[in-house]
DNA sequence: GCAAAATCGTGCGTATACAAACAATTTCAG
DNA sequence: CTGAAATTGTTTGTATACGCACGATTTTGC
């Protein structure tokens, strides 16, 4: 309870925040060249799998507010990436879908995206690298 | 290379990603008493074991950028939790140290500090606990 | 000694991240 | 069928997080 006892180091959620803070660094100097952020790329890869998707749809699939997701979809958007449609049966929903420059872009940008996840796990073992995984899935 | 061998779901980053916002989450629901963010708490855990510490050397300490450390910094002056000296020696530095009301809620909130990380590491065995937090700290 | 390099703090710009409040629309309950 | 509830998307405000550039100061290299 008093101080002394409390080691910063040792707590999981610093620990989270340095291990994303590595995580985000490798990723940009991966994605460089491609101008994406991690949420973007994210994004980009979640709407290829859908086809089509409305934000709020696309928020939950990638783990984003809705004021979140409405901020990367406006960049996505503005560069010409991604492209929304009025839904007929929901006038509520935009559907959004990659346009040809960005189906072209996530294509070129697959194979980074694995390399910085090799990367970042490049420090363990195979089998340590599964157990991280395996467990960060357990406290999400 | 192509789509549907990239798994959102099972990269490190994405894991991580989520992972933060539920400790973040967590940390939150526990502190909104105090009104204290996670850098906020980590910058005054730090600074009590250091007595008196630059806003650079904090830095440091809590894995925050200077430009970060500096808006944390404002905040809890401004709060009057802790309080700046001109450094004689260098005359570039301020020196920062608790106040008695800082040290007075830091004091206070220890134990729930604790508590956060109890709560985010439920889910885990001992064992498990002890593996994850082994993990993060060699991919930081 | 003195110029070059490094360090300290600041300011600006961009990008998450989320709470809260809101309008428009759709779904649901009785 | 209709009012209540839920959903979708937007806006505003606060708080990290970091790159970059900058002035002031200190340290280092020669």
């Amino acid at each position: 309870m008093s101080d002394g006892d409390y080691r910063l180091e040792e707590q999981i959620g610093f620990l989270l925040r340095r291990a994303q803070q590595r995580a985000t660094a490798v990723f940009s100097a991966r994605f460089a060249g491609y101008g994406l952020t991690p949420t973007q790329f994210a994004a980009l890869a979640k709407i290829a799998d859908e086809g089509e998707v409305s934000q709020n749809r696309l928020g939950r699939l990638t783990a984003m507010d809705p004021a979140t997701m409405k901020g990367v979809i406006d960049r996505l958007s503005e560069r010409g990436l991604i492209a929304g449609r009025a839904d007929q049966e929901d006038r509520r929903r935009t559907q959004w879908r990659l346009t040809d420059p960005g189906a072209a872009l996530l294509a070129a940008a697959y194979g980074d995206g694995f390399a910085v996840t090799a990367e970042i796990l490049d420090p363990l073992s195979p089998r340590e690298r599964a157990t991280v995984l395996r467990l960060l899935a357990k406290i999400v």
